[in-house]
DNA sequence: ACCACTAAATGAATGCCGTTCATTTAGAAT
DNA sequence: ATTCTAAATGAACGGCATTCATTTAGTGGT
């Protein structure tokens, strides 16, 4: 019924082939799915340092100017590769089972997916969700989760806002060079810390990246607990 | 006894002033400190946007290629920025108040700080705390506090990583647009979601951001206090 | 078959960016 | 006075996102 894209219904329409427009010159080579799907091939062979208009347009076999008649900005394409990133977070455990294990799997799964997308936490964190219709998916889908696992409506969103915002921390957490803490010459003046993380790098085989996250979601999971009322 | 900046004492050094380095031509115009502070204020002023190497010379009245003299890059600068704000970082209740209190003190202080500067965070989370010594400052005071309060060694550095996850996310949410969440036009296919959405804004005079920031944080210290043995 | 229309692609140009480098400047040491 | 050198200069470089006048090539209408 509500189509996501918001055109209206057009009466003289017919039984078209969606892949060509009404009344329109064919062909196109680019739309913004093919410019999504180049962009994130493209960052995952060169980074985010090598991903540029000049360098997309160049795997589209296309001039750098064409993408500006189907994207209005760099940035725009840096939101549709976010939404596109956010259809692989996985929420399917909040439909079925317990809202502790719901949330544990979707955020190890956000987290999992930006920790390789850290430059596009930026443009997350601040988006309308508007703009993103995947990302309000999965919204839909967690808040549901919440809300039948008896949550107060009021603390819903603060709760999946604090959530997300530990994920995205985390997140740049994993890519945190791993002697991130080592004080080196300092060492002498700061015995406490020193010595924490040298009992740190003792212990876990884990990487250090997962024992913090691990730690904080299960604190955050308990303390989020006890809000449910049903 | 243990200086700050590592230069081995000179055993040829005159009483010097120490604004002057000995055998070298004097006046210089510029060094990190002055750097550090144009930088600053001149963030302040025009924003990240607005801070470009070219804005950063004119407003110290010298050509952009002297400051290659003191730093290596903008990325250098930034840094330095970054280790100059974490000192107005409220650490202060480590050594007097009980845990609870000083972590809460010191996390909504970062958050403050920094919420003000998202374009640092991904500086800051991934920089060795070799490069940033007042930074460094900041975790020995915080490792000490969570000693003395009880806490395991192994776990002060995870859990202190968590917080501070925590608290770049926060920092972030800060800066969102107040309509973020605004559904538009999609609202009818994410009624859940919508309604936690709508029950939010009814209440709560508090800024959205503050809401979830303090429901987390007091997760997190609670969820965090049950590992102190003490 | 032709024309008018238009979305899409082009290629040149713009302005800004961070950074490099050969050269100059001006104090300090000898 | 001469030598040394850190610091500042100004011109240059390559790369960037973005713009715009122009061209291209299908489409619907006649």
């Amino acid at each position: 019924m509500t189509a996501p894209t918001s055109v209206p219904a057009d009466p003289h329409s017919p039984a078209a082939n969606p892949r060509r427009r009404v009344g329109r010159p064919a062909a196109a080579v680019l739309d913004q799915n093919g410019i999504t799907a180049a962009a994130l091939q493209l960052i995952g062979k060169s980074g985010y340092d090598g991903f540029t208009m000049a360098a997309l347009a160049r795997t589209l076999n296309v001039a750098p100017s064409a993408l500006y008649n189907h994207v209005s900005s760099k940035q725009d394409v840096l939101v549709l590769v976010q939404d596109h990133l956010t259809s692989f977070v996985d929420v399917s455990a909040f439909e079925t089972g317990p809202w502790e294990q719901a949330v544990r799997d979707w955020a190890w799964s956000y987290r999992d997916v930006f920790s390789k997308h850290t430059p596009l936490i930026p443009v997350i964190a601040v988006l309308p969700v508007t703009d993103a219709p995947k990302t309000l998916a999965m919204y839909e889908a967690v808040s549901a989760g919440f809300s039948r696992a008896g949550f107060p409506q009021e603390r819903i969103i603060p709760a999946i806002v604090a959530l997300e915002s530990f994920i995205f921390g985390s997140a740049y957490d994993v890519t945190a060079p791993a002697d991130i803490f080592d004080s080196g010459s300092m060492a002498a003046s700061t015995p406490h810390f020193t010595a924490a993380v040298e009992r740190l790098a003792e212990d876990s085989q884990e990487k250090a990246a997962d024992v913090a996250f691990s730690l904080g979601l299960e604190a955050l999971l308990a303390g989020l607990g006890t809000l449910r009322v049903a």
